[in-house]
DNA sequence: AACTTTGTACAGTAAAAACTGAACGTACTG
DNA sequence: CAGTACGTTCAGTTTTTACTGTACAAAGTT
């Protein structure tokens, strides 16, 4: 029984349930098991390495550790002597996890506002005039409703994440379960 | 200057705004204007009037619509007297919310948590083995505190989305922001 | 029971996304 | 300054995913 080769087998397996779960997220697959390796490798490697590990091209290492570093799951690191880029896992994944849903929400959370504000208004505008159907004006009144209790979710959602980066999170629910 | 134009255009901007939000949480365009749609919609539709109103075949309403409730984001409803099934949107955004995590999340974690156990529990009896290089056993340690950690994670995973289901995340979160 | 109406499975097609290799620009090296 | 090593851009290709129309099964109607 060759312990080398069990160890290689375990890591492999846990890389597909990682890349699988990120899939879930959103994150193809080949992405998925690039941090996967990056996470069970344990010095920084570089695209070359990379390409090499899991058998692609550069051009795909290139653009997947763009992927992860803009979601803060790979960062940067440099290394005297060598001049050839250097990447690494982020092994916190309470930060990971922090960071991913930030980013992914805090994009869609402002762009929602923006548009329920702005048709809010627009609405209320329309609900007003003399000159509209009654219907129209009725139907325009129930969107309204609609849209603030939306945006009430947006602000409520906002605060949520600003949990998150504060870490406050973690007062409500604790990282360790003994603490509680 | 006509009232229901501009009410319709207000409408489809939103939805728009509504589908491409959805899209950053892997749901496709056409499912998430689907959704949108239906929201706005003041009554249940039935496949044929979605068909009507989006331009596009009964199979994509019929998979679209069987998407979305498994998400909990639609239901079916009863009406005495038709034969077609009818469709409503699940109008309250904190619920969807909730549903949609809960639901997203509970499959990974499991996932994640079965596997880190098992190989957990692999490399402890490879790292005590007495036949296996020293180098090895030392890299299997290595991943051994990698998975704890993961593992407790999942964990902490698993217990915010319980304050999910649970809504105590309300508790810590208020809904109103006037109740902080 | 025959005839409708309705939703869905399935196979084929169209559209989108992932991936690659060649070419390029930048920065380091001697 | 020429030469080399590196990462990225871009156009083309492959693979995957979304979408459609036909065919079918289930349930309702007469």
């Amino acid at each position: 029984m060759d312990g080398k080769e069990q160890l290689e087998r375990v890591r492999e397996r846990v890389i597909e349930t990682i890349a699988k779960n990120m899939n879930l997220y959103g994150i193809t697959d080949s992405i998925g098991r690039l941090y996967g390796m990056l996470y069970f490798h344990n010095h920084p490697m570089t695209l070359d390495e990379m390409k090499e590990e899991l058998g692609m091209s550069k051009t795909s290492m290139s653009t997947s550790v763009r992927t992860l570093t803009d979601l803060k799951m790979v960062e940067k690191v440099w290394k005297k002597g060598t001049r050839k880029d250097l990447y690494q896992a982020e092994e916190d994944w309470y930060q990971t996890f922090i960071d991913f849903f930030s980013i992914k929400w805090r994009a869609g959370i402002s762009m929602n506002i923006a548009a329920m504000t702005k048709s809010i208004l627009e609405l209320e505008r329309l609900a007003k005039s003399e000159e509209i159907d009654e219907e129209v004006r009725a139907a325009a009144k129930i969107d309204i409703t609609k849209m603030k209790a939306a945006l009430s979710y947006y602000e409520w959602l906002n605060r949520l994440v600003d949990s998150f980066e504060s870490e406050e999170i973690f007062d409500f629910i604790p990282k360790n379960k003994d603490e509680l």
